[in-house]
This record gives structure tokens, C-alpha cells and sequence, in this order.
DNA sequence: CATAATAACTGACCGTTAGTCATTTATTAG
DNA sequence: CTAATAAATGACTAACGGTCAGTTATTATG
């Protein structure tokens, strides 16, 4: 009898309706402001239904952002297996999380859940589980370019391949969510362009971790002057 | 007639009354779980009292990160005043900023309230203005310090002061913040220790930074070996 | 001192919303 | 057709931020 198997993809649709629902009004509130009641009438459901499906507000939200994460690291692995050599990957990793940043912006904000943990009172064990899992896809996808990168000599070997992929990685989060909430006050205190400077940060921390060899082979890559050039 | 002035003395004691409450409170419970309710029995006020004194409950939470924000400047300000060197100065920030983490752990948490804009709907342009205004306080402090390290050559020249301290202070920010909320993943997925990591960053960090007549004035600064001589 | 005027404070109340659960409706099995 | 099971509902609860009519305390006035 196929009513078992008819019956799990049903549930599998309500779950997935139940989501592009979430979704449409996390994008357009954000946690705070949106209401189970309005997620359950965009899904033309129930309330109670919602709860069927998923524990918790919090939950709710972060099925939605896993759908984000899942998008970036596609992204990211479709740069790694386009890339040539480790080094040109890092710096279009880099890009693709600013082209990530630009064109999945409502995504990108919701991974600024992780930055409040005070906020994380309602999330299960089992979603927390989902999202280190899938945090740890993608930063095994990053890594493994600085390992051929050390192994290819293109990188400094002082620090690790997990350290420097943190470095870099953090690093440029860091900037993307300044640029996305800070940039005017930048603009109008200091005359600080953020979307330039993440450019130049970019350019400045590749030099970092790069070895002399790597410069040499991929001058194109490297935009800013070498300090230690200069005298 | 000196009635005014002590009234408006004791408005002053309420207010901060008010403040010292709901630190308390803030600081055990964090934004999301702390009620005007607590804070006002903690407070020995009615709830209708606190309102006479700050707008709502996210104008208080930020009043209390005011405090937070001016103990950072403050300790600044301190290093700035006893620093030799704006290059020795620079790596004596990053530490001060990280003993601020250390020993101001809830005031950093509640820096956190600017990640996530989303969150702002109760923030009054008063209280916005405040924290603009002591920002910029911060931020000159450090300012101050690049902008004469490139003055003396000590620092790379291409970029400005500010784009400078932007750089590392975020990064460094950045890093603290996954200190506080990831260490124990990333030790148990990765067998990365961010503390120690936090210190090659900013060893990193200062290199990338800095010229070679700052390296040959200062080497004891330097602890992170020059990729550039490795070849 | 008595009384009016003003300022400070109170807490019951309101609107909103996450989450629950007894009940109803739909589906499947016998 | 009926019982059993699964799915869905929405009225309800509890909690909380914020309000405001009313009370209390303080100051000014005659």
C-alpha cells in the first residue's frame, strides 16, 4: 500500500507550504515583528497547524535560514569547483559571500540570529543540531581550499587552514553586516565608503595570508601595494 | 530658591535608581527575558514610574549600554594616555578591548543590540542620537592613535586612519563576539581554541598593517613571523 | 495653618501574541 | 457502514509592554 508513502510526501508539502509562508513574512518583518497568526493565514492554515510542523517560532525561523545557508554553500562549492588554483578560489570565495550578501540580503540577516544567543530560548536541541551540521558543510567546503593552499605553498603554514579560513571568513562577515547596518552613519560621520573598504580588506588580508610565491604566480590577484616594498 | 536643584537632584537619583535596577535584571536575563514588571519591583517603583523616566523598555537597555560604552572609552582613553608608541599603542587596544570582554563580559553582550536593526522598533531618536554620539567618542580615541602612526610611517600609508582602525577593530570585535558564543563548537568540531586564535589574529592583523620600519623599531611587537622572508 | 496648584507616582487595565488543547473534521481500515 | 486513526482547528491562557485616570506627596499662596 502506497498510502504511507502518499501520506509522508503530504506532509512533506504541508511542511515545505508551512516554510515558503514563514518565509514570505520573516523577509518582510523579521522574527520580532511577525506573528504566527499571519505566517498561519499566508499558509491558509491554522495556527495549531503550524505547531504540528515545528515547535516554535524560533524553530520556524531558523527552517527558513537554513534555506539561506543551504544557497551559500552551493554557491560557495560552485566557485570552488569552477576555481583554478587555491589561491584565486579564496578571493572569489570571498566575492561569492559578498555576492551572497547582495543578492540573498534576507537571508544573510537572518544568520545574524547566532549573534544574540539571549534571544535562543525557544529553539530545540534538534534544530540546533540542523544548524551546526550545516554549518559545519560549509566551512568544510572553505577549509578545504586552504589546505591545498598550505599544501601548494600559496599560504602562509604558520597558522592552520581552519585558523586561516576564520580569520578571513570572520572577517568579512564582519564587514557585510556593518555595511548592511551601518553604512550611512559611516558615510555622514567619517566619509567612509564601507562597501569600498571591504575591498580593500579583502585585498589587505589575502597579502596577509599569502605567501611570496603566491604573489609572484598570481600578481593579478593581489591589488595592493606591499608594505613592505615600500621603504 | 534651591528647590529646583534638588529636584532635579533627585530625578537624577531615580533615574539612576532606575539605571542601576535594571542593569541588574538586564544583566541576569538579557533584553528578551527581562520584564519592566522585574525591573520595577527590583527598582522598589511602580511599572508606571519607569516610563515617566526612559520611553521603553529598549531605551533603558540601551541606557545601560551607554554605561558599558563609556567604561570601553574610558579604558581607551587610559591606554592611549600611557602608551610610548601609536604602533605600540595600537597592539595594547586590541588588548584593552579584550580585557573589557573579559571583564565587562555582560556590557560587550550588549553591544550586540546594534547586529540586529531588525529589533529597533522601540529605540527612541533621542536615545539613537546618544549612542551615535558616544560612538563617535570611541571611535575618535582610536582614531587618533593610526592617524599618527602614519604620521610617524609606522603604518602602511594607502589606506586612511580610519579605514585602518575600522579594519582591525571590526575584525577584532568580530572575534570576540564568536568568543563568547562559539567557543565550545569550534573547540569540540574543530579542535579550534578562539582565545589563542584571537592572538594570531591580531598579530596577523598588526603585520598587515604596519611598515617595516615599524617591524625593524619594534620587533618585540611582532610575534607572527613575516611570510615575505619565509621564501 | 489652610488651601490651591503642581509634580510625582501608582497599578489596574488594554492590546497583542506565542503557545496549548479539547473538539471537530477528514481519512483509512475492517 | 462503522470504528479507529490522523489531521486540523480556533477559542483560550498566560505573559508582557505600554497607558492613563486617579491617588499621594510636595510646594506655593493668602
Amino acid at each position: 500500500m502506497g498510502i504511507q508513502e502518499r501520506k509522508g510526501r503530504e506532509k512533506e508539502q504541508r511542511r515545505e507550504g508551512i516554510l515558503q509562508a514563514a518565509e514570505r513574512v520573516f523577509f518582510e518583518k523579521g522574527l520580532q515583528a511577525a506573528t504566527m497568526d499571519e505566517i498561519a493565514e499566508v499558509a491558509e492554515l491554522s495556527k495549531g497547524t503550524l505547531y504540528l510542523y515545528y515547535k516554535s517560532k524560533e524553530d520556524l525561523y531558523l527552517a527558513v535560514m537554513l534555506r539561506g545557508m543551504s544557497i551559500l554553500t552551493d554557491m560557495c562549492r560552485q566557485t570552488v569547483a569552477h576555481g583554478s588554483s587555491p589561491i584565486e578560489t579564496i578571493v572569489r570565495l570571498l566575492d561569492t559571500y559578498y555576492e551572497f550578501f547582495n543578492k540573498h540580503r534576507q537571508y544573510f540577516r537572518m544568520f545574524y540570529f547566532f549573534n544574540n544567543p539571549t534571544l535562543h530560548t525557544q529553539v530545540t536541541d534538534e534544530m540546533r543540531a540542523h544548524c551546526n551540521q550545516h554549518n559545519q558543510r560549509i566551512w568544510s567546503v572553505v577549509i578545504d581550499v586552504f589546505v591545498k593552499g598550505i599544501e601548494e605553498g600559496m599560504l602562509r603554514s604558520d597558522l592552520s587552514p581552519v585558523e586561516l579560513g576564520i580569520i578571513l571568513w570572520f572577517s568579512i562577515h564582519a564587514m557585510l553586516m556593518r555595511i548592511d547596518n551601518e553604512s550611512e552613519q559611516w558615510k555622514e560621520n567619517m566619509g567612509i565608503d564601507l562597501v569600498d573598504l571591504r575591498e580593500k580588506q579583502a585585498a589587505l588580508l589575502l597579502d596577509a595570508v599569502a605567501t611570496p610565491e603566491a604573489r609572484k604566480r598570481y600578481p593579478h590577484l593581489f591589488k595592493i601595494a606591499q608594505p613592505t616594498i615600500a621603504s
